[in-house]
DNA sequence: GAGATAAATGAAAAATATTCATTGAACATT
DNA sequence: AATGTTCAATGAATATTTTTCATTTATCTC
């Protein structure tokens, strides 16, 4: 009835905008596809397209077919992926998504033991979703989340794997340098540089400056760990990161890590999986290789 | 290469126990099926099944096709189904998932005009989810879930639709039917009845009972609200329920609410949905007749 | 060991998908 | 306004794939 091939055709001419080209990238002719979708039509009784002069815009249905194909054939093309790696003896691909930005150095750190120890398991991490991480999870697009910010429901199984501090870091000569710790009144004139995330999501505003109801004076945005760590070393404003991160430039740069708060920002990575996976081997020997570092 | 049929094979294989039983159900042949696996596992390379005398038994490739299998073909299911319904021009099926039990009844108010005013759109209720209501969101298990527990992600939406208060109720004699309010105390030496779930998720326990550190002296469960509201009147404990949900019994059973705590428990119902649906009409409409009842 | 049952297999038949060749309509260009 | 181009639809022919049929082989049961 309704098949592979017709939510290819309907993806596919919504990419390429025709029959004809669509036709070309599935290796088929114009007539082809024609008579598949005519041929749906029929059987469904419901048209996919208007056609509206030579143009083909998707009717109701086509629309929710076409939602349908790019939520379904990824994983059938995921599928195929892992069973041609079985073939090869391999294990499969462990396809992990990151929510946070600084957890990337963190995940490298975990990666590498764990590829040597897993020669049969490749790795790939991810770091855009359009539903966010958890959509991700459900929708089989990645196979691990990591991320600071845990969900406990049902279907999905989250456990902390690392534990840190969250720190300001400025240059050496910076006057904060030297304090013991800092306030959230301390910040309200400097320059704060971040990751590109919205502010709710940054712990430095919900857990330190908006509860003190604090703003700095600017806030700068920067992609890059090295880049941002620079401008800081220049002077040109502060950060936020975690320590361990913060320590492995120490040596490197003119950076100086200073607690926030009195008693400092605690946070966790969390790794989350679906419960259906929590007991595949090679998936729980990388928890606890991530727990192990 | 991957195709629907041998999802569906590896499916049936699996509930039917065999081959041949399988191609009875897909009213096909044994010989059909076989020559359709062994083509797909020449062309992956890898066995779906260990041939162990004429038994099959899945290998690790199988397993994970049964796993794909058991969660695309039900979309694909749905996607003819809803294709069929456009077909004969109505809009489809508002498939609503529910994740707490007194709002059954209260969705049963909201349906009931909702229906009156799309009668091209068929309104389903689940109650059942693997992976909980979230997950069954995110599966298009379900369109929209009604929940007290709001959940906010990307990718989705919840928006609350209902106030109310939560209260215990008590049979007409009961020492405490009189009482402005109950504190937590004055339930040590009651029987309690709720709805079969886990502790955590009643609020008469995480907001009431537990943060002072009491517990009742019974807890009975029980499935249906008219049984446990006879139980409660025949004096043979306590329940806790929504103040609307006690009042439509007010008259009918011998039975009295009173208020949790000087200040009393407020609870609100989410209607939750994925937000590539918020805009379709007759979704939005549903949750606009939420609001206003 | 006989009978029954299940899967595999090769060849034949049936069904389906695909192409080819063509048409008619819509659009772009002059 | 005429012309050439592009695109989708269509019917018939062809190619491919799926399915069946008939049979074999292996295993399980009694």
């Amino acid at each position: 009835m309704l098949e592979k091939i017709h939510l290819s055709i309907v993806r596919e001419v919504e990419k390429q905008g025709s029959l004809t080209a669509a036709a070309d990238v599935l290796c088929l002719t114009q007539s082809a596809l024609s008579h598949a979708m005519r041929k749906l039509e029929q059987k469904m009784g419901t048209d996919i397209w208007l056609r509206e002069g030579r143009r083909l815009r998707l009717t109701q249905a086509g629309k929710y077919l076409l939602a349908l194909a790019e939520r379904l054939l990824p994983q059938m093309e995921r599928a195929e992926e892992r069973l041609k790696q079985y073939a090869k003896g391999e294990r499969g691909t462990l396809c992990i998504g990151m929510e946070c930005h600084p957890c990337y150095q963190w995940l490298l750190k975990v990666v590498s033991p764990y590829l040597a120890r897993w020669p049969d398991v490749d790795v790939d991490v991810k770091q855009k979703f359009q539903f966010g991480g958890i959509g991700a999870l459900f929708a089989y697009e990645i196979d691990l989340l990591v991320t600071p910010d845990p969900l406990y429901k049902p279907g999905l199984h989250f456990e902390p794997v690392f534990d840190y501090e969250q720190v300001l870091v400025t240059s050496r000569e910076h006057p904060l340098a030297q304090a013991p710790y800092v306030e959230p009144e301390q910040l309200a004139e400097e320059v704060l540089i971040t990751y590109p995330v919205e502010i709710e999501r940054l712990d430095i505003y919900n857990r330190f400056l908006m509860p003190a109801g604090i703003s700095p004076r600017r806030h700068k945005v920067i992609e890059t760990t090295e880049i941002m760590l620079q401008m800081v070393a220049s002077g040109r404003g502060v950060a936020a990161l975690p320590r361990w991160l913060a320590e492995e430039y120490l040596g490197k740069m003119d950076v100086v890590p200073v607690r926030l708060g009195r008693c400092g920002i605690a946070k966790q990575i969390f790794l989350g999986a679906r419960v259906a996976d929590v007991d595949v081997d090679y998936l729980k020997a990388f928890v606890d290789q991530a727990r192990q570092l």
